[in-house]
DNA sequence: TATTGGATTATGTCATACATAATGCGTTTC
DNA sequence: GAAACGCATTATGTATGACATAATCCAATA
């Protein structure tokens, strides 16, 4: 009788299920970790790896695929592979397809834009430049004095905000907000949630350019939290 | 002559380079969002793909390995690949090793956490029940009254700041912690950056305990602001 | 000196065979 | 008749050997 028949209270240790490749992949990461390898560095070649680690160059070439993947090596011809600084946000591009995504994370995805913009703002209060500021006055130029008129135009919405994700000065976050955008629009266009309405005390793009101009970044930043308010709505009440 | 010699003003169609994984891949990938394909759906068998794209078997494991690496599709014996909602955070945790990562990207990433956790001040304000507050009291009741005695201990301050994020009660955020937490640990470590003092406006754990209780939304965002501004110091000046 | 043209090297692709886990089904057993 | 067992089936996982292809080096040539 082995281990495996029973299931009761004996101690028995659970069975290692990962595949060949899951553990040459981690192996090597291990590796890179403590190797303290930089990136421009070689790692072995895949039949030095294959004796080294006494599998066939298959299970390498699969696990070596897998950092490629993930952006940590980086192979040609000829030189074999090297260790890359990875693109962090490359990744997210490519896994994130809204309709694959289940709702709640999409409803995460929609917090974090929030959170990112209001959290962002002491950047983009610090960083802007006349120049920046008078690219958002043209922006605003062409929207209607009053809030009650303003309509929701996602690509308009997109442009002033995106701006500003320029400059916060912060490539992260502006990788990060091309890779927030489908997500967000897809929430609009699902009826996930409704097209917000304005009140009367809301903060126009016209008015968050005046005061990134004129006002101090306390004033800003709350601003922003204003502005946006009217997406929190639906999640405090 | 083929177009391949002459690289002057000719009008020459770039070659493409990519490898045929690499647009298995994007075959794949496209296949995925154009079939409006949904999380438990089924992909054709590493066979039938083989003889649907006309290559080998290996290529198209290598692409099926890379959707798997980036968790679109998961696969089991017999069963073949079904399509999976990905966890967007578990590739970053990955790929996010610190020591390869080059410096502006680390910077970028040590300045997200500050947007982040400014931005989510209105999460935690709103969500924060009287448990989550009892068990911040506690943790801050063993930190000493006056700000100018309090050390930078990484450790508290992570049990801290965790706490929050998990009041935050956004998964993706919470995910999104323990990613940034070794890059702003090694931040401290390698010495980038100074470890900050304490000047007497400064807004210690305490202080913004008191304020998530007694508050109101803004006063604790703009508290969290002032917590923070020790670490904004030395990008603004 | 500059260019050309192999030789070399390591990754990329192909083909085939077998190992292994999951599943279903029929047979045995009580 | 129902549970347990064993066997065939199926699709992924692993191993192996062969060849294709791109990058690089080096010697021969003009």
């Amino acid at each position: 009788m082995t281990d495996k028949t029973k299931n009761n209270s004996l101690n028995i240790t659970a069975v290692d299920s990962s595949s060949l490749v899951d553990k040459v992949e981690q192996t090597l990461i291990d590796l890179l970790i403590s190797e303290k390898l930089n990136p421009g560095d070689q790692i072995p070649k895949e039949l030095e790896l294959t004796e080294m680690l006494g599998v066939s160059r298959t299970v390498i070439r699969e696990a070596l695929n897998r950092l490629k993947t993930i952006g940590l090596i980086e192979s040609t011809k000829r030189k074999g592979s090297t260790i890359k600084s990875p693109d962090l946000l490359f990744l997210l591009k490519k896994s994130l397809i809204p309709n694959i995504l289940d709702q709640a994370t999409l409803k995460d995805i929609f917090e974090l834009r929030l959170v990112i913009e209001i959290g962002m703002s002491d950047l983009i209060y610090n960083r802007a430049t006349p120049e920046d500021i008078a690219e958002l006055e043209q922006i605003v130029a062409t929207e209607p004095d009053s809030p009650k008129e303003v309509l929701f135009d996602v690509d308009h919405e997109i442009k002033f905000h995106g701006k500003l994700y320029q400059i916060s000065g912060n490539h992260t976050l502006i990788d990060f907000q091309t890779i927030l955008l489908p997500a967000f629009r897809y929430v609009y266009d699902s009826g996930m949630i409704e097209s917000p309405n304005h009140d009367s005390k809301w903060v126009s793009h016209q008015d968050l350019v005046k005061i990134l101009k004129d006002g101090n970044a306390n004033k800003f930043r709350n601003a922003m939290r204003k502005h946006l308010d009217r997406h929190f709505k639906g999640y405090f009440k």
